[in-house]
DNA sequence: TATGAAAGGTTTACCTC
DNA sequence: GAGGTAAACCTTTCATA
């Protein structure tokens, strides 16, 4: 079972893996390693940008290294019915929300929030706490990380075929 | 406020930012942009490279493009003291657990968990509870995004200088 | 930090299969 | 549809100052 487009071959995996792991490998580079022209290789990666198999290429950062030393999960509770788009507005104030998402459970909703040190987190907090239909918040903070959060942290998700498959 | 290496400048912060919105430009339209030739810029990369401020570039995908349409967080209890390191031991066996971390109140530990489908990650949910030393898990499906898991997301934690601050 | 030249990468057009 | 080659153009790297 695969439920990736049919024209998703082995080629597109290995350019994709390629360019999970270093994003500015040449296009020539790639080629090399999979007996392919630079040129052919530019025409897979432009396909992949524009089926949006490939979303962008960016550079990962150490959010320590730039001062981001509190990470924490928020669980939102809101007033009635939450509606989405509602949410999503409010979200997007806050530069230091960096993933939302509605849930499952007793929550409506799940943010993640960056922030230098616990009293920016607290601040932050307060504003979220303080808009009109948010009724109640939990937060979890994040102690240490099990996993490091490396560039290629996704890269399993191109295991040659059916990796994780349950088979 | 601000706890960045005392070296990281206006014009890093500037190359720092371009990288994260595309990890593919040139170093020569980069120093276009911020009145630098591409040999300066190079060298600040390679610096920044070497500090861990940047820590790779990478290709961002939509994991729903390759088939990973299940995404969901598992607070994870275990029994009497959870030894960090064993436990990383343990998730670093499973492709599927994107992120995981320690974290504070009830659970000791927080899962990202991404699977094919339910039925997969009914499997995966399985495998991680008979692990030995786990005693219960509480899963929590997401169901939509609210901000895009866009390649930028963390460029907020470049805003100009102290942005997102209590101030 | 700038310059210039060599090496190498990218892009386009055209060709074959 | 797929890939290959060649040429023009651009980027990167390195030596030099």
């Amino acid at each position: 079972m695969s439920s990736r487009p049919a024209s998703f071959d082995e080629l597109d995996r290995k350019i994709v893996t390629a360019l999970m792991e270093n994003a500015r490998t040449s296009f020539a580079e790639i080629g090399a390693e999979i007996g392919l022209s630079s040129t052919a290789v530019k025409r897979r990666v432009d396909r992949l940008r524009e089926t949006d198999v490939i979303t962008g290429f960016t550079a990962t950062v150490r959010p320590s290294a730039l001062g981001w030393r509190t990470e924490a999960y928020v669980e939102v509770y809101c007033e009635g019915a939450a509606p989405p788009r509602r949410l999503a507005e409010v979200v997007r104030g806050y530069p230091e929300i960096t993933a939302a998402m509605t849930v499952t459970g007793g929550a409506d909703a799940l943010l993640h929030v960056r922030a230098r040190d616990v009293e920016h987190f607290e601040e932050v907090l307060e504003r979220i706490r303080a808009e009109p239909f948010i009724r109640k918040t939990i937060s979890v903070m994040v102690l240490s990380h099990l996993i490091p959060e490396s560039p290629e942290a996704g890269a399993a998700l191109l295991a040659p075929d059916d990796a994780g498959d349950a088979g």
